[in-house]
DNA sequence: GCCCTAAATGATATGGTGTATCATAATTAT
DNA sequence: ATAATTATGATACACCATATCATTTAGGGC
């Protein structure tokens, strides 16, 4: 995301802290944008590193653990659980309604995109998961993939 | 599971061991042991407890990690990625078609069960996924849920 | 503005998780 | 029997995550 997109992207989460009465501190907002600019998930101690790059200083990696559980809970930032990764919310400028993401995650490159898989599929999950007795908490799927990239360059790899 | 389950198994993955050409030497028996003796997925430091309380002396953890590795390939075991747990493969016994997984993991308790979801279902996500220019490269889902145990419970607590 | 309270951040310590590396033991094949 | 391969042990270390207590900062009522 270029510097224009993040700086806007900024100003969006501001205003959404501002309607829920959050407070969007200075670091919180740094420790998103480091977010913003990156292309691949973050874990907490890459925030770290690249935090005291950005900005000049170091910052505690136990505060950085909790700005982003702050940034998650106000649907800015998503944990890959899978991963212990964090990367920013792909829909803070848009006015979407907020569904449960879907990561697909590429296994080779590491890029992620998030996804908002049909209602339609993730109620008939939902139908599966009880039959078997048990009821859907979160509907946030972290799948793992190939982006077409990287699939396209194991076929000319294999065949070479 | 109880004791003569988990003989009957250990038989059974003997036998597939075999067929495959692979070793299940004692200790990879014992920690598979472990796991099906236990309800819950374990992490490998459970495993390393338990193994020592089982089997009378310690087992390294390394040694554990490669085990559970042997143990994942000759699909005996699967690995919570989410969670960074194991647990013994539901069908070893059965002769089922092997197909990848789904766990349902219940976040009060802890319980997980496999299942196998619908394969049209797979399919419809494998196709969700294309659209958005990845490729599917497992269909191992680990579901974020509550048993339907403890989904009572939590209404009981809540109403009382 | 001042004080009080609550929230946010810093500092430190600690435990759990996972892997790299090299050494030793056991198994298999020739 | 010996060599090669595979499995296991031992040690070290890096990373991940949280608990705890101290300190700083922000907000609300006066």
């Amino acid at each position: 995301m270029n510097v224009t997109e993040v700086e806007r992207t900024l100003g969006a989460a501001e205003d959404s802290c501002r309607a829920s009465g959050a407070r969007l501190t200075d670091k919180r907002k740094n420790v998103l944008a480091v977010l913003l600019r990156s292309q691949k998930p973050l874990s907490a101690y890459d925030i770290v590193d690249q935090y005291s790059k950005d900005y000049g200083g170091p910052i505690p990696a136990m505060s950085v653990y909790r700005m982003l559980e702050f940034l998650a809970k106000e649907n800015l930032a998503h944990k890959l659980n899978s991963e212990n990764k964090y990367l920013a919310c792909a829909h803070i400028n848009c006015n979407h309604h907020h569904r449960t993401p879907q990561f697909l995650i590429c296994g080779s490159c590491n890029k992620v995109i998030e996804i908002g898989i049909r209602p339609e599929m993730i109620e008939a999950l939902r139908d599966a998961v009880k039959a078997a007795g048990f009821r859907l908490q979160s509907s946030q799927l972290e799948l793992n993939c190939l982006c077409d990239n990287c699939a396209k360059e194991s076929v000319t790899t294999a065949d070479s």
